[in-house]
DNA sequence: CTAACCTACAACCGAATGGTTGTAGATAGC
DNA sequence: GCTATCTACAACCATTCGGTTGTAGGTTAG
């Protein structure tokens, strides 16, 4: 999933289909690059889970699948929370006053 | 830097990094690999700013960089946001009483 | 029906990744 | 001083990645 985002075009796909549904056609227009390349992003975000497709005529319409993006950001937050419990143990050493080195 | 997290062996090492300061050499008995591929591990850690390191006698320490993992979680919350202005157009756009429709 | 459009998928290519081994330079311990 | 340890870096290899082109199948518009 951070391997899906790890990219620049599909980071601004995302961006994209999160407020409305785009075709695969109309996010290939937007970009300098083949139809086919295209294609391949949108899988890779699919198969991520990031996004999803559905079929509307003969088009295919990508929406975000936002809480996937919720589970990575919930990684960053555990690592935030690993963080502020070592300061926290930190802290507690420079309060600790001498405890232990007292017979 | 999401390609920095990318890999599980390198969000494993910042796990590890979060709360306390490892050597490298400490690091690579961790993982089923060589040392020689551990530093390049954490080397693209450094690249990605994720991560520093400190000499301390022959050893060189590696200590986690948390505003680098904010500056990620930043991006992600700003995919949040993107998604809850869609939610709010589209309340709205219910709670609208058939404006326009009337001459 | 036919032409235009949207999509899927395979084959290929150069560059980057993730791993290896090997060599060499500092530093610490005895 | 010698040796073991920790590190840096280069060279190499298989695989993956991001891109291309080309072919084929559905679907819609006229």
């Amino acid at each position: 999933m951070f391997h899906a985002l790890a990219d620049a075009t599909r980071r601004d796909i995302v961006t994209r289909v999160l407020p409305r549904e785009w075709s695969v056609s109309a996010l290939a227009r937007e970009y300098p690059m083949s139809f086919a390349a295209v294609q391949k992003h949108v899988a890779v975000l699919e198969r991520a889970g990031l996004v999803s497709k559905r079929r509307h005529g003969r088009e295919q319409l990508v929406r975000a699948d936002i809480d996937a993006v919720r589970r990575a950001s919930s990684v960053l937050d555990h690592f935030e929370a690993i963080w502020r419990s070592r300061m926290e143990r930190f802290g507690e050493l420079l309060a600790e006053p001498e405890k232990g080195t007292d017979p």
